[in-house]
DNA sequence: GTCTATATTTAGATAGAC
DNA sequence: GTCTATCTAAATATAGAC
């Protein structure tokens, strides 16, 4: 039992991840000083370096995690119908977007206070969650159950359109979630022409 | 002629929110101190407190101005069809978010930043201007060439999609502006069951 | 109106004790 | 693993000369 003071080494990592995703979610990468995290951690400013090398690479870890979490849980179903592929697709962004809030707006903003290198790395993986929904579009097209104009426009269209319920779905509110998303997906069927 | 040394009186004050305008869009406010802004501007730091009071006001003043100039160059026509009153928002919203692109992303990445006085103010700009397209929604409901399910969610759905346009449409592209706004306002036709 | 100089606070990051 | 103490740089803002 030779612990030292408060150590607890096995949660502490964690912690600074979740409390570093809500705050600089909340008030920006540049805002939030490494003082203002380690004093809503717990603890001070010195034992944050124990955990991570600098300030990019928190930014860097949280978004890659993002990111990497998101590609992981969308899994398309090749043997379904395009039109029942989009569904499934415009339901899970919905969900994922308000289960992970936080991380999906602190991807969204913080792209521009990333290094070089780590920008064009999430870049990539940004690419390949649009490139999957984009080929469900061609698919529907190909089937002649979609009539889309220019599926590259299209997908950053829905993209930004799905993501911006995270800018004023309020739990709790006028809509439940499954309300929520029945209405989007009635748009995005209008809006490709499904049939 | 008594001029003293750099003296520039009538533009420095425009060329102070031109450069934080464009600065902080691309940076964020937090990221962009003061003398930097200085330094792009060619003056030293002090010269700046000569023209705003302090770097909130100056947020406040580039979000303040850009709202109303936006309230101001949208004039919805209550002569046409709702139709054609929502083709004209769509082109003129895609319009002046390509026209003021870093006012547009400014205005939306920021707002965390402002105090809550000024986030106050700012959202009931940004309030003025959602309900100007609600009323278009509803009114075409009403007239029977739209199908919408949830007016208001319609609203925050298709500026979300318009506006996201600054994200990735560079100038010089695959597509020109007439070209992109007759495809967003397809998308926009099918989603809301124009007939 | 602008510059130089400075007051004061806060930032990211590290060293060494426990 | 964590804390205390500290280094160095950079932040916002102001005072006074020209």
């Amino acid at each position: 039992m030779a612990r030292t003071r408060g150590s607890r080494a096995d949660i502490t990592g964690p912690l600074i991840r979740e409390h570093a995703r809500r705050l600089i979610a909340r008030h920006g990468y540049a805002a939030v000083s490494m003082r203002k995290l380690a004093d809503a951690v717990g603890v001070q400013v010195g034992t944050l370096y124990g955990h991570i090398p600098d300030k990019q690479a928190l930014l860097m870890d949280l978004m890659r995690s993002h990111m990497e979490t998101l590609l992981d849980d969308w899994r398309d179903d090749p043997q379904a119908t395009p039109v029942r592929r989009l569904e499934r697709f415009v339901r899970f962004h919905i969900a994922y977007s308000l289960d992970h809030s936080d991380g999906v707006f602190l991807s969204y903003m913080e792209l521009r206070n990333l290094e070089p290198d780590n920008f064009h790395a999430i870049g990539l993986l940004r690419r390949r969650y649009e490139d999957s929904l984009e080929r469900i579009l061609k698919d529907g097209v190909a089937a002649g159950t979609m009539t889309i104009a220019d599926s590259r426009l299209t997908t950053m269209a829905l993209i930004a359109m799905l993501t911006g319920v995270t800018n004023w779905y309020r739990a709790g509110g006028r809509l439940d979630r499954d309300r929520l998303s029945d209405v989007y997906w009635g748009l995005v069927q209008g809006s490709v022409g499904v049939t």
